[in-house]
DNA sequence: AGGGGGTTACGTACACCGTACGTATGTCCG
DNA sequence: CGGACATACGTACGGTGTACGTAACCCCCT
């Protein structure tokens, strides 16, 4: 019984499992083919390079996203699905997540979130170069709270172990640091997630009642 | 004539060096031995591994910014201030921007924003948990925003060849972004920066006006 | 049926990487 | 003067991405 042909999508999945399983840096075409009982030189058969390799598990997470549009609901409702869909990842594939984010696509996949997301804030009212600012605060500060999210960037937790916590910090240099440690020490992803995206959003509709003021 | 003898500082100083010339991916124990015209295995006498080296590299250019507090002033422009200082990094050491926020520092270069931030959000009347919150939107906000600016993250230019571009995103299927394209293609970073900042300080000021408005 | 071409799998080889280990060469102190 | 110690360095090992050459297979055309 042949096994299952090699193929592009064959070696995408490997890498990501691999990825979640073992970290990025665990990722290399030998453990990949290893993985999959094959020679280390028949993945290049079906992907020109390592390079090529991320670009497609980038393009493959992202693509496994789902946008939930409701296309009848206001506007803000509807940046927030996308924005949670978009953080969807940082559930589904934490340790794929730098990869992703750190890959910029032409491709449809990488291309379509941004359609999607600038059809939403044009069918709000806004311009076209209101629309593109929007989307990339939106961008960036959903950036920046994934990679918190999946340890990338600190949580500014001062130490990890709760044991040396009280040595860790020097309360005379650090007095803040030092007396919010507890509350650096912990991070409820979702919590802070929801707490900017509703700022980011209720910022933007400030902004519009104030032009709408002044028009 | 001596050299100057070899140094932690003196091989972090030439790795950042390398780094803003090469690109973080040029960075190698070896090539840096050879900037300095020495041999591989001596800078493993000043810095216990590559890994401690790039948290050097990290410090260093931590420590450069230029927090210019002025403690009489609004908090709002306290957390500007701090904001901007902390985007020079992006402006001092571009290729040096995705080390310094992927390495969570527990040494006084890392913790000394934390404490700047918390300490004027404090001051301008929020709670520890409440300033703990702020403090991260904010950095999601910032590390995002610099990850676009120094060419990590997209800023979404559908091509970057202006010519190829009309024909490099199919208009039925992205309609917006090819509409857009324009738009998407130029990016000033200074500008979207303070676009995002202002509004997520001006959001701030209304969420304690409500609050205010409640108690 | 036989042959030929294209696709796929694979082994070998090269240049580079981080770094463990052993060894020389100073420099300073007793 | 002798010995201890820090620093510089060479060699070597196991890892990396991938260029190249070769062998097996399948399908189509004669």
């Amino acid at each position: 019984m042949p096994t299952e042909p090699l193929s592009r999508g064959r070696i995408v999945a490997t890498a990501i499992d691999l990825i979640e399983r073992e970290g990025a840096d665990a990722v290399s075409m030998r453990r990949i083919a290893a993985e999959l009982g094959v020679g280390v030189m028949s993945l290049y058969n079906h992907v020109p390079n390592k390079d090529a390799l991320l670009n497609g598990v980038a393009e493959a997470v992202l693509s496994e996203i789902e946008f939930t549009d409701d296309p009848g609901a206001h506007w803000t409702e509807r940046v927030r699905m996308q924005a949670r869909a978009f953080r969807q990842i940082a559930h589904d594939h934490p340790r794929s997540t730098m990869v992703v984010v750190s890959r910029q696509l032409h491709s449809t996949a990488g291309l379509l979130p941004v359609e999607r997301a600038l059809a939403t804030l044009r069918g709000a009212g806004f311009d076209g170069a209101d629309a593109v600012r929007m989307l990339r605060m939106f961008i960036a500060y959903i950036v920046g709270s994934l990679l918190r999210e999946v340890g990338v960037t600190p949580t500014f937790a001062p130490v990890h172990n709760r044991l040396v916590k009280a040595e860790g910090v020097d309360p005379a240099l650090f007095p803040e640091v030092h007396s919010l440690a507890p509350l650096l020490d912990q991070c409820d992803h979702e919590a802070e997630f929801e707490f900017g995206l509703e700022l980011l959003i209720q910022a933007i509709e400030v902004h519009v009642a104030r032009r709408e003021g002044t028009r």
